[in-house]
DNA sequence: CGAAACGCTGCAAACGTTTGCAGACTGTAG
DNA sequence: CTACAGTCTGCAAACGTTTGCAGCGTTTCG
């Protein structure tokens, strides 16, 4: 019932030998063998039976994705990306919530090393030791996080941070509030960081960290109080959903959005645009990390490269749009 | 380097089947034996090879999942229900995006269906003809649509249909817009026609209907003039995106909801707590029907279940929050 | 005490494919 | 006509695992 390779061998009538070269390799065998080889496997519906061939070649022809939360937009895109490009290169994508556990992440992980060809780590909430244990004995490329000796792609998170204060300084703001995420955030380190030194480097502007909240539309109705509290005229928020919880905090406090007090995102999820005032964000080409870290992982996996591949940084956008707006006149006197 | 059975066989001293038994059917070796071997293998990290296995059982031990866009947090959620269940069974997920397109998703099933024991087809916009011939050939089960002779898993379009307006007559209103999604959508046409028999049955309730949208924010800023103009007093989207489309329009028509106008989506996507005002939404508790499609095809693959089995579908449930209201004084007069 | 039954283990075949090697054939050159 | 190169094809081993079958030792029962 299931056609193999034998099958189209007996048809043909030549070696299951052939049948395989015509197919793989087809400059091995000769024009007419090929096609009328060719031909009737196509005509029989064959198709070659992965696990053996992969049983032999000692390749999968899959790879694994892990991500901490598939329901959240934003590893969503990175998943389509992924997906998208690898089947373009013949592969096929295991995928693997871990719920972010950071022992769950560690036990998806090696299970799925075994059954691929290479695993792309997606925003690890494991320590440093357990992912460089894994990339000891498999294939590995880290998606928002670093690891020496690990190939990895990030976003410019400083850049963009970099992006948002010029932005909101040159709108007049002088004292501005971060709503700073999980301390175990790569990414919150990164951000936190280019704004503290670019508020350093320019001497007029004040930074105030609020400490740390979850990155979920609750932690920014948590933060909205504590900034307003502490007199900045604008606040960051560490991504789309604590600033959205930002301004719902305080649209019931009376404050309006960007009139009396700005406030931007980071990411740029598609909700950005839903919620009012439209976020003023920064932009990450999530899909297109989704390709790159294919990519990536395909030159380790194919051995396409040859130097140890460091870090790829991949530019973000500034996206302005309704909250963010011009100092009043009156805080800027008051400041 | 990577340890198979052979190793571990060699190292406590046994045969390779009995390395195999104690590990896969522990209850036909020896107590002794069996914990030996089982803490050898462990120790040496000892994992079985997934191809080799595949090749002689004729089970891959994964099964594949195809929806139709990554990106839409709704089959997000559907994917981490079902990866869940999956990793819980003992089952690796293969994912596959369709990019809504018939005809890639035809191609992507059947060539998934060769190396997976079984294709859950997640909201398929291929035809009934394509769709039943991949159901020929492969256990498949789908959600969010039926085919006859396939297993399937739907969510209760009407009963939340039903509910909306039963909430809406509540709240005295007797003029009510649908803003209909796609006409290729089966949610549509569920919800349409559950919408359509209850303005029927009850005879002084009107129903207008207005035509298809796009099922996302663009469709409900096009749906919004459209439903003004219809003199209706509450508008029901297809979904939560178009409402929120909707509500946007509406403010910057001037028009307040719930005050002037209610508006109701589908779906309660993460989102619907966060546009203004929140949205009266009908929850579809994704997560459990990834989980329940997964068992419905172990049913299937496994032969677990001896009867064909039908449609099994999944209660929902209204989601009350600020987007509907009582039908103000002046337009019930009005009407 | 002998035979049968049982529990445990090992042997070896099988799963479907790829691939190194060698053989068969054709054509060309000496 | 022989030798040789080159092209194409087939043979057979190998990949790591499961599993039917048989063998072995021990126990149980008559």
């Amino acid at each position: 019932m299931v056609v193999t390779i034998r099958d189209v061998a007996r048809a043909t009538g030549v070696s299951i030998s052939t049948v395989s070269r015509a197919l793989a390799n087809p400059e091995q065998v000769a024009e007419a063998t090929r096609v009328h080889v060719q031909e009737t496997a196509r005509t029989m519906g064959y198709r070659p039976n992965r696990a053996a061939r992969g049983l032999v070649t000692g390749r999968t022809g899959s790879i694994g994705l892990v991500v901490p939360d598939l329901e959240n937009p934003f590893f969503g895109s990175i998943c389509k990306g992924v997906q998208a490009r690898a089947r373009a290169a013949g592969y096929a994508v295991f995928i693997a919530d871990t719920d972010e556990d950071p022992l769950l992440e560690d036990e998806v992980v090696r299970g799925l090393t075994k059954q691929v060809d290479g695993v792309i780590l997606c925003s690890p909430r494991g320590s440093d030791e357990a992912v460089g244990r894994v990339a000891e004995d498999s294939s590995l490329v880290l998606v928002n996080r670093t690891l020496a000796g690990v190939p990895s792609i990030t976003f410019d998170n400083g850049g963009g941070a970099r992006a948002v204060m010029r932005h909101l300084v040159a709108l007049g703001h002088r004292t501005i509030a971060y709503a700073a995420g999980p301390i175990t955030s790569w990414s919150n380190r990164e951000r936190d960081t280019a704004l503290r030194d670019f508020a350093e480097q320019s001497n007029d502007v004040e930074l105030i960290e609020l400490g740390s909240f979850p990155p979920v539309f609750s932690g920014g109705t948590q933060a909205a109080d504590l900034a307003l509290a502490s007199g900045a005229t604008a606040i960051v928020a560490f991504n789309d959903l604590v600033a959205a919880g930002l301004v719902d905090r305080l649209r019931h406090r009376g404050i309006t959005v960007p009139t009396d007090i700005s406030v931007t995102g980071f990411d740029n999820v598609p909700m950005s645009t839903l919620v009012w005032p439209n976020l003023t964000t920064v932009d990450f080409p999530r899909i297109q990390m989704g390709r790159a870290s294919v990519d990536a992982l395909l030159d380790t996996v194919l051995g396409r490269r040859k130097e140890p591949r460091p870090n790829l940084e991949i530019p973000v956008e500034l996206v302005v749009r309704q909250s963010t707006g011009v100092l009043p006149a009156s805080r800027a006197a008051s400041a």
